[in-house]
Formats: structure tokens, C-alpha cells, sequence
DNA sequence: CACTCTCCTTAACGCTGTTAAGTCCCCTGG
DNA sequence: CCAGGGGACTTAACAGCGTTAAGGAGAGTG
């Protein structure tokens, strides 16, 4: 007789398992009654956790947040270069862990206010290094932009890494292009090795702040 | 006897219809059946112009698109500089002029290749400037990851010019994140005046095409 | 033993994108 | 002048979605 309850659902649980589902089915499959049957429940007991579909996707972005600072820690000897560095690809990384992750990410909205300890620990090292606080907030903030916005471009091509969607043959679109020389030849510059590009940007991106304000 | 027949809808017209729409209910309620009957039709007859609701999204998209074209005329005098902040700063009026616009428009294919002209336009700029093919590739596509990135957030937060999104009071904020006096202060910096901040940024990373590139 | 609280189920609602089938009108060829 | 054929739509329907209401089993407490 094994009359062994399950033990109750907790939000964190119930994110975890959206978190692993959204990767095999994409934002587009992550509907309640997978997750639901994922955790072999149905669909109306996420209601008891959460509030709407919304808030569980604010939990996944928060989960996927904490996943990022846990993997990437940073270092306190970072000059404020380094630490730009490593929080971007840090946060590239995580959103990359997810199908659809820049898109779950920048559609929600964190939880709590854990993310404000990284957050606080990296404006203290650029006013440290001599930013005042609003340049320490735009050096951050843009950053986080680029990434973002790369990110976003970069899953719309490869949902996954290593799996292109499908339209995006850069062969077939440079014969399209053929009256465009300088766009066609641009293809293999645009939707290839996103890892390089992405890292070229942010250089680029990081000597900005650098040539604009002058600090460390 | 007036027995007008309403002329038949073209994709042009359904797009424009659609886009009027988006910015009266936004992405989530902007449903086939909504869009049918602004244009006085019943929703499947909007399958006979579009293969599903992406296609439609898609034209709608190179529609914004086209609009930021024709409504920030490109000035073959500009330096590479002035074009790229131009080219910017119509990107972000264009996404800001519809609810929702950036999510659209990132999320979505142009369905010709109408955008290669400018794209071509600016990639002979940049390269005569100076630029080689792959960093004028770069410059453009790092800048517009930016804005892209930036107006995402921005409409997080303002979903149309003037309209705060709830949850996003800045002093009650500030009052949660007491511990991180930084980070509570960075709120008025980071949740206002996105205009100033949005220059801010772009100057950042044009800054820093140049200072790694040195053109021009 | 009764009560309450937690956590979940069953049933159902209105709405969504989408497909199949049928209808009306205009245009063309004989 | 009439038959036929497509273009452009409607009607009807389907499966699946997020969400709500109501109820029920089990544990813990008075």
C-alpha cells in the first residue's frame, strides 16, 4: 500500500519545472496545463501559487536572474571594465540557458528585491572607480540594453544554440539581395558567430563609457 | 438603391488597420476577431490576405518600418556620426508611435526586402567613411541593439508616451530598497526621462565605434 | 469529535487562432 | 447573352487557451 502524498507544490518548485519545460516547448507551448501536467497536478492548482499566468513568469525571469548571479560570481578586485564585462556575458549566458529566455525575461518583472544586491554591489565599483552615481547608472543600464537587444535578435535566429529558425539561409538571402552588394555581403556578418560579434559590441560598447567618462 | 460594395482589403490595408488598432488595445488584445471588425469583415477573411496572424504581424512590422523610412529622410551629407543618431532616434520614434511597438517589431520578419535600401545606404556611408565592411556592420548592428534593447524597457515601463505601467512607483521603491541606498537612489535615473537618457546611451556607444574603429 | 485551513480537483466559461465548406459577385470566353 | 470560373468573402465549427467557481480530501487544532 504506497499512499504516499506528493508533497505540496511551492512556487519555486513549480518554476523550476516551467523553467525546463519552457526549453523543451518554447514560450509559445508553456501553456498552464503542461506545467500543470509536468507536475502531475492540473492546471487550476498553479492558481493556488500564483496569482495569474503573469506572476509565474515573473518568477521564472527572478529564477533565471538568480541562476545568472549564482553562475557568475563576481569578483571584488574586478576593475569596473571587468565587472561590465562579466555581468553581460553573465547575463547573455542565462538568457541563452532558455528558449525564448530574452523574450520571458524582458516581458516580466523580478519578484522580490534580490536583484538589487548585485545591482548595489556594481554601482558601488563604478562610483568607486570614480563614476558619479548617474553615469554609473547609464554605463550599467546601456550595457544592459545592448545585451538585451542582442540577445533578443540573437534567439529570433537561434532559438536554441545550434538550432536556426528556419528563413534565415544566408546564401538564398544574399541572392534576394543581389542590388544591395554591401547588405548582401553583410549576411555572414550579421547571422553568424554570435558569440564574437556579441563580444565585439560590448567592447565597443564599454570603450563608449570609457571615452565619455573618463573614469578608472 | 445604394448597393456599394466595400472594395475588397489588400494586405496594406489590413496591416494599416491593425497598426491604428495596436495602439488603442495593445499586443494582447489585438485579436483577429478585433481587427476583422474594424475593417468590417468577419475574422477568416483575413486568412484570404495572410497566411496566419504572424504574416499579418509581419506586415505590420516592415509597415513600421517603411514608416520610419519616409518619416526620417536620410541626408547623404551626414557624417557617420549624424547618421547613425539619426537612424536611432527614428528607430525609437518609430517603436515608440505604437503601443507595444518594440515587442511587434522584434518579435516579427520583414516580409521583403524594402529594408535593404537604407541598410545599404548606411553600410556605403559607414565604409566610405572609413569603415571596414565588417566593422561598419558592427557599428550598426550594435547601435541598433541598443535602441532596440532601450525601447523594450522603456515600454515596460511607459507602454505609450505619458502612460506609467503600475508597480513602477519610484519612491515606493526607494523605500523597499532602503538597505541599497544606491540602487534605491539609481530609481529616479533609471525609471524617468528616457529621452535624455536614451541620447545619453547612444552617444556612449557611438563614442565608442569611434574610439575602437577611428574612423571618420 | 468538530472545525478550519491548506491544497487540490472537477466542471465550466468566454475567448483565441484556425480550418472547412459554402455563397455571392464580377469577369471572361463562346 | 449566357456559362463558367475564380476572387473575396461568410457561416459554422474545432481544439485549446487562461481563468473562475464550487467542492472535497486530509492534516492540524480546540
Amino acid at each position: 500500500m504506497t499512499t504516499e502524498r506528493r508533497a505540496p507544490l511551492d512556487r519555486t518548485r513549480v518554476a523550476d519545472t516551467a523553467l525546463k519545460l519552457l526549453n523543451e516547448v518554447g514560450l509559445d507551448g508553456l501553456t498552464l496545463r503542461a506545467i500543470a501536467k509536468e507536475l502531475d497536478v492540473k492546471a487550476p492548482a498553479l492558481y493556488w501559487h500564483f496569482k495569474d499566468k503573469q506572476a509565474l513568469l515573473d518568477e521564472m525571469a527572478t529564477e533565471m536572474y538568480r541562476r545568472m548571479v549564482a553562475g557568475a560570481p563576481l569578483d571584488p578586485a574586478d576593475t569596473w571594465q571587468e565587472r561590465l564585462l562579466r555581468s553581460n556575458r553573465g547575463l547573455r549566458a542565462a538568457l541563452l540557458g532558455y528558449r525564448d529566455g530574452a523574450k520571458v525575461f524582458s516581458g516580466s518583472r523580478f519578484t522580490g528585491i534580490e536583484h538589487a544586491e548585485q545591482m548595489e554591489a556594481n554601482l558601488r565599483l563604478l562610483t568607486a572607480a570614480g563614476f558619479t552615481l548617474a553615469e554609473a547608472v547609464r554605463a550599467t543600464s546601456t550595457t544592459y540594453a545592448y545585451t538585451l537587444g542582442f540577445v533578443t535578435e540573437e534567439q529570433g535566429v537561434e532559438p536554441v544554440a545550434g538550432e536556426r529558425r528556419e528563413g534565415y539561409d544566408i546564401e538564398q538571402r544574399a541572392r534576394l539581395m543581389a542590388d544591395f552588394p554591401l547588405s548582401a555581403q553583410a549576411g555572414a556578418e550579421i547571422f553568424t558567430d554570435y558569440d564574437r560579434h556579441f563580444e565585439e559590441g560590448l567592447a565597443v560598447v564599454i570603450a563608449g563609457i570609457e571615452a565619455r567618462y573618463r573614469a578608472g
